[in-house]
DNA sequence: TTTATATTTAGCTAATTTGCTAAATTGATT
DNA sequence: AATCAATTTAGCAAATTAGCTAAATATAAA
């Protein structure tokens, strides 16, 4: 479950041009080993991408590349898996569930008219 | 519809602590006014709140919580109204659902398998 | 063991952000 | 017209962020 701390990290790490687009290259970017359907959905290698791979499609320096990753890591909304010496990374879809259900209650609960219910008058 | 742009800015704003917090109290805190049940649900100054009476409840000076509001309707999360001196301040559901929905999507359609249809091989 | 590859860490600078107080603005009330 | 209430604007300082290059680390390959 995510606490308040955790969702703002969240925010922050998508509130910046170049990590939503980082994030958004690392679902829909098409990394070649990504596409590779004759390797298996589960083989972490076959679906996920790296570091160098991400950072060639920016026109920014390796080391800020990296910097983003790990706050985004550190978001939970990638994951950075170390195979060898290479860091594989993935989008962390647990994540993405749990915000999207977040938006999704605040809406519903807004629209069942269920907020509003203290009297804080002064 | 919100583009990239609008989402990062969406991000950006909720990616604050004291932003956050002032959000959440928009929808949670129970304002007098938001609770009276005598008056019509769609009637605006029944049922938002104004700049000072959110400032109250943090400990920053007004100007502060004045400027943190102004970029949440800039991202379009909050709408402020005016209303002879006053501004009514009332959540923006269309954006919470746009953002539900964006969030749902990119799961459902990850789940789906849909994504990772390119072949960038290099 | 040397070299190449993948990544991070350190240290720097410029830009941006977040807070403040004081002053200005707008509209309501006396 | 003078004052009060609600809000914003301006201008400042401190903190944070986002970029860079150079150096360090870790693993793989020759």
């Amino acid at each position: 479950m995510l606490d308040m701390n955790d969702k703002i990290k969240i925010f922050k790490a998508l509130g910046n041009e170049t990590r939503f687009k980082i994030f958004k290259n690392i679902f829909t970017g098409g990394y070649a080993c990504s596409i590779d359907n004759t390797q298996p959905k589960d083989d972490l290698i076959a679906q996920a991408t790296c570091v160098t791979s991400i950072a060639e499609q920016f026109d920014f320096a390796l080391p800020t590349i990296s910097r983003h990753l790990k706050e985004m890591k550190d978001a939970k909304i990638i994951t950075m898996t170390k195979n060898k010496n290479k860091i594989y990374i993935e989008p962390n879809i647990e994540t993405m569930k749990e915000i999207a259900e977040c938006f999704g209650t605040l809406v519903a609960d807004y629209e069942k008219g269920t907020l509003f219910q203290f009297d804080n008058t002064k």
